[in-house]
DNA sequence: AAGCATACGGAGCGGGCGCTCCGAATGTCA
DNA sequence: TGACATTCGGAGCGCCCGCTCCGTATGCTT
């Protein structure tokens, strides 16, 4: 919880920095077994820097998708502010969507990291979960969701959309999106 | 096309199956990265014998899923024949998504192999495909499937409904399924 | 400007991987 | 049963990976 670290020296937090967006891009587009070298060489820095900032391989994964869960996270807030949440949340499913379609599956990420349950990621992931919670709630309440699916179905199906739609040829797309965010509304 | 090949010996015949067979269990609970040592110590074989049969890796990988395609084109040609064929359509679906989930993602593999145009896998997928085709044509005609997805849309629902059961809690995991197939279901 | 703590780069280590190679073992056929 | 082609096992090769270590370079403070 604490915030006590010394702050970093200028060159350091740019290249903390660069690292973590070379990571990001190189992982997205060659997958997560992308060797920490091309990382650093996407970076411009050398391997040994990008091991004293994320002491692991795995630590680098974890502050990757954390980042980005906390985008996200700040997503689920927004659209549940919107008057038409019902409406809304569909949005946000599609952006999620379409985001892990352009960079990587958010699940091969999300699941891909070994989950250690007390530690940044966990607390950043039960934020988009509680986020997550609350758009479902106030669209099944709006009627635009199913009564029957909870947060573990929709995160399941947003799971499956993102490698669906990462899966599909590019013309069935945004049909497959729809078909399977379909699912989720209520029948009738 | 060819099949000139010389009958094998008897032992070799043996070792080429259990491998297969090892192969299969051991890249479906550890993924595609398990070694193939491994394969060769699930079969009770040594390493030699494995890459003999299967000059490569990828081979193996790709002996694995024309064998399981096979199946899977059985299946699905099995449903077709049914009279109810709109309803044995999901019946088909959901036994894949099952078989996936229990074994390793459908999806990965068949995305993971690097899909040489010129092939037994190439082939064999033209078949499971084809095969596919038909009972989505069938089913549309019948009215119990939406009429706005072909193939591509009904293999791609596939692979994210492998993956999201794969990611779903246990307890979530029938109704995100069930979820995920009335995506596909005409709306009314 | 001088001195010091901090951060940098990249050669190199240990280990595991896919794959090869060949002497030993085994099935096959006369 | 003997002789031979076939197949087997597994030590070992080269490669790449994650990660460490330390001499050098750089930013900060006085």
């Amino acid at each position: 919880m604490d915030e006590h670290e010394k702050p970093l020296r200028a060159d350091a937090r740019r290249n903390r920095m660069r690292v973590l967006e070379a990571a990001e891009a190189v992982f997205a587009d060659q997958g997560v077994g992308a060797s920490t070298q091309e990382v650093a060489r996407a970076a411009g820095v050398g391997i040994g820097t990008v091991f004293r900032h994320f002491p692991t391989k795995e630590a680098l994964l974890e502050a990757v998708l954390v980042e980005r869960m906390r985008g996200l996270v700040e997503d689920a807030r927004a659209a549940a502010a919107r008057p038409d949440v019902g409406v809304a949340v569909f949005g946000f499913l599609e952006h999620v969507i379409g985001q892990s379609a352009a960079k990587n599956a958010f699940a091969d990420a999300l699941a891909g990291a070994g989950v250690d349950v007390s530690g940044v990621f966990a607390q950043v992931r039960e934020e988009l979960l509680a986020a997550i919670e609350v758009l479902v709630r106030r669209a099944r309440d709006e009627g635009t969701l199913r009564g029957d699916v909870g947060v573990s179905e929709v995160v399941a199906v947003l799971v499956g959309a993102s490698h669906a739609v990462r899966w599909a040829p590019p013309q069935a797309q945004a049909n497959t999106v729809t078909v399977i965010l379909d699912g989720l509304r209520p029948r009738g």
